[in-house]
DNA sequence: TGTACATCAGTGAACGCGCGTTCACTGATGTAC
DNA sequence: TGTACATCAGTGAACGCGCGTTCACTGATGTAC
């Protein structure tokens, strides 16, 4: 029942421990955000009680609410970033495009909440979140290896990782706001994009499987 | 300064013209919800505000605020979908579903709020939305038109209308969320996704041009 | 070794606000007799 | 023609709530001398 034995009964940090609580306060942020799936809909109250701290000890470590909302999102794309470099685990450079945009539909499924957060909340109209363009870049890298290697047709690099990217934004979106409604599978619709878009052969996504 | 010379000073609706008030009431939400783009963020207090009546008459129509922003959205999405079938002026099939995906992306651009209501909302969670099926059946009528003609590759129409839809969707979505990224003309990008996702000869885009 | 002081990691009470919703009501207009 | 009554189209006051944020504060721990 003490700090020792569960770390969830929250004490007081040892001295110059204090930013352990900024990490639990996006941890929980992030929980929260996830299960809301609105920014908006976030209350600095909420997330102190979801830590087990006073409302005021927020404000210890950020200005406003958006503050911490904004900090908790580039701290999931971060983490994002990182899980999407880690699933290619391939070689070959068509079968590493195709497990970014595998993953990333994955993790759409695993966090819907966090998803809209991140792309379609109205804080992105309100604050500038310019650590989201890595995750368009290391796509466009992605598409460019396939291109340099042969196994896509050579075009612009940027713009179709640009109309690849619409088109799976597109489809986890849809599937995401309407999750009653009976979709197709996913995998399925990825390939044919991969196909179409960037002119990948169907027979390279073949080996892949 | 009276009823008849000024519309917008409500007085009360003459008897048997109760119904009157309900056109308002949704009127001033889908103006207020295009300013929003959030459907949680809209107040009943607000839209009486805005049309100028005690908050508690907006109950005499509407049972709650979702009941309110659904009827809203659906009156919404029936102007929408009443307009891209106007804009299918053209006899050739190509420049019927081409017109319905750029007056789409138009329509889009001109009420980003209204866009992000009825397709990110999270009341899409919380209520059902059937009507809004009906847009993406018209898209497969107009994609199965193009591919009758052999104007387009030969396939299941329903398949290319769901990429076809996904794709325009992720591409006026990124544009909406992010406003001020340097985002390349919208048009150009429709006409790729109809040369590429349903296999329609650039020559016959042309056309339309 | 003792002790005054600074620093750190938080807390509790309180502020004013706008909100959704309920309730009893008002006052004009039509209608039955 | 008069009048009692029903109906319609709303209104005003009030309820309790959770919220963002500010403010003065507390109590443990380290440090200079």
């Amino acid at each position: 029942m003490n700090a020792t034995t569960n770390p969830r009964s929250r004490g007081r940090n040892p001295r110059g421990q204090g930013e352990r609580l900024r990490e639990d306060i996006v941890t929980a942020a992030l929980r929260l955000l996830d299960e809301l799936a609105d920014d908006q809909a976030l209350s600095m109250r909420a997330v102190a009680r979801e830590v087990g701290i006073a409302a005021t000890s927020v404000y210890i470590h950020f200005a406003d609410r958006d503050a911490l909302v904004l900090a908790a999102l580039e701290q999931c794309h971060r983490d994002l970033v990182r899980a999407l470099d880690q699933a290619e685990t391939a070689a070959d450079p068509v079968a590493r495009l195709r497990a970014r945009l595998l993953y990333l539909g994955d993790w759409v499924r695993r966090h819907p909440g966090l998803y809209k957060v991140l792309h379609e909340s109205t804080l992105n109209q309100r604050a500038s979140m310019e650590f989201k363009q890595e995750l368009g870049e290391r796509t466009t890298v992605a598409v460019r290896r396939c291109m340099d290697a042969g196994l896509a047709a050579p075009g612009d690099a940027a713009e179709v990782s640009l109309d690849l990217r619409a088109a799976v934004h597109g489809a986890v979106s849809m599937r995401v706001n309407q999750p009653d409604l009976p979709w197709p599978p996913l995998e399925a619709q990825i390939d044919r994009f991969l196909i179409k878009l960037a002119g990948i052969a169907p027979a390279s996504l073949g080996q892949t499987l």
